[in-house]
RNA sequence: GCACGAGUAGCUCAGUUGGUUAGAGCAGCGGUUUGUGGAACCGAAGGUCGGCAGUUCGAAUCUGCCCUCGUGUACCA
């Protein structure tokens, strides 16, 4: 007889999704009480969306394809094409449209949710991760965009991060596209190419930006991209555009007036900052990190901003409903976790139960007795859950960190006592059991 | 997508120019201690050496292809 191959079932994870483990979680519940804190100050509604949208809701992906939308996750329900949201704006324009006579104008939303994008994940990027939306649609008052701004600043702070550590950088549409009037560029395909050169100036520094506004550029991997072709006389104006430290256009020229009003400092403006090609109309918002991130090999890695946003006037109306500006900022929360792990030395602690040792199992009524007056005054508690040996239950409560542990034999039964054992001092204490919840919380 | 690097026990890694039954530390399990954790000691267990094919008398080691992970780059709503 043939043996047979057993077939294990991978403990892999599919590429780009992470466990999330509890150091991780309760920084992260951190982070998301300070938003909540934050918003509602603010004078933000709360919302929330499904997770699926159809696939025409959420972008321009045609459904002739196989799999529509390459970067999305998708599949086909009853015939008709379904994905999950790669972001929170999207499903935001869709339910702004929806919604539109019930809504109050303008309407002032965020959101916290979890997207998914189908592609390489990459250092501190994953294909499933959380990410915060504030939005104003139905305004065209760039008090709304100067005050993500600020609204921004003061999440990142109230989580621990001074002013010091993070930048956030202003532009506006308006200014390459005066740029492009000026060198007289017209093919879409070219001002993509310029855009995209624009973007990396950050990372890779203007001498090898540059290479992109013109022929191109090989990378140290050896891999080439095609440049913009521009001349380098054009390239010139554009090093010139770009070192003016005054801004230019009337957008941005506001947005700084606004921000003295709200003596908010810490921005800049930097014509470089391009961001999503498809969609932005007017003013542009990117936050930056300004002190280095490590992976866990120990390794400095090309994080990217944590967050961005900026003037979407075109969005909603793509539903229909006619001229209906909006503008929003979203940040991405596992990276703000990631850096903010980095940055500070959180000491949230995860609450452990006082255990109660099993000696005999026939005894559980006695432990329960012992449990519940713990649990009634709200005191975190188990009874080892199992049986065996002293020891290896102490082995136990000591690994998980309980802050102590009650015995409860016959020794202790027989005198309506417990004995309570702190685990960090080792010290150990009679209680009367009519004293226990007192007591308990006076030792711990 | 492209490039470079890496995959050996649950984890971190060693493994000489290809040579018998592939090692260590930690974790886990059992014991020294049948009612007391963190330490020590002893013992047993744990591996298709990422996968497939090839070269060879012989492959963890050499070659090719594939997969996965990491980093860079491209794309990024």
């Amino acid at each position: 007889m043939q043996k047979e191959k057993k077939l294990k079932p991978s403990k892999e994870l599919p590429s780009g999704f992470v466990d999330r483990q509890e150091t991780e979680l309760l920084i992260r519940d951190f982070v998301i009480s300070n938003i909540k804190e934050v918003m509602i100050k603010y004078g933000f509604q709360y919302l929330e969306t499904p997770s699926f949208e159809y696939t025409d809701s959420i972008g321009k992906f045609l459904p002739d394809k196989e799999r529509p939308g390459e970067g999305v996750f998708s599949f086909k329900d009853e015939n008709k094409w379904i994905s999950l949201r790669y972001d929170l704006t999207a499903p935001l324009a869709r339910y702004v449209a929806k919604n539109f006579n019930e809504i109050p104008k303008p309407f002032k939303r965020y959101q916290l949710g979890t997207v998914w994008r189908n592609e390489k994940p990459g250092p501190g990027r994953y294909r499933e991760f959380l990410q915060f939306d504030a939005d104003f649609v139905g305004t065209n008052s760039l008090q709304a965009d100067a005050e993500l701004c600020v609204l921004i600043s003061e999440i990142l702070e109230r989580c621990g991060l001074d002013k010091s550590d993070y930048t956030v950088k202003i532009s506006s549409r308006k200014f390459t596209n005066n740029l492009f009037k000026k060198l007289n560029i017209n093919s879409d395909e070219q001002k993509t190419t310029i855009l995209r050169a624009l973007d990396k100036i950050d990372r890779l520094g203007w001498n090898e930006a540059q290479k992109l506004l013109g022929e191109g550029r090989k990378d140290k991997s050896g891999d080439y991209t095609k440049g913009a072709n521009l001349k380098n006389d054009e390239i010139k104006i554009i090093e010139n555009a770009l070192k003016i430290n005054e801004p230019d256009t009337e957008d941005i020229l506001e947005i700084i007036n606004i921000f003295k009003a709200y003596n908010f400092k810490n921005y800049k403006f930097d014509p470089s900052v391009v961001r999503g090609l498809e969609y932005y109309t007017g003013p542009i918002f990117e936050v930056n990190l300004n002190f280095e991130v490590k992976n866990l090999k120990g390794q400095t890695i090309q994080f990217g901003s944590i967050g961005g946003g900026g003037r979407y006037d075109n969005l909603v109306s793509n539903f229909g409903n006619l001229d209906y500006p909006a503008t929003g900022i979203s940040i991405g929360l596992d990276r703000v976790i990631f850096a903010l792990m980095q940055k500070k030395d959180f000491k949230l602690k995860a609450t452990r139960p006082i255990m109660i040792c099993v000696f005999d199992k026939n005894n559980i009524k006695k432990y329960v007795e012992i449990l519940n007056k713990l649990r009634e005054a709200n005191i975190s508690s188990e009874i080892y859950p199992g049986e065996g040996k002293i020891k290896k239950q102490m082995e136990r409560a000591n690994k998980i960190e309980c802050p102590g542990v009650i015995f409860y034999g016959d020794d202790e039964i027989k005198k309506a006592e417990v004995k309570f054992r702190n685990l960090k001092t080792g010290k150990e204490t009679s209680i009367k059991v009519e004293n226990l919840t007192n007591e308990i919380k006076r030792l711990i």
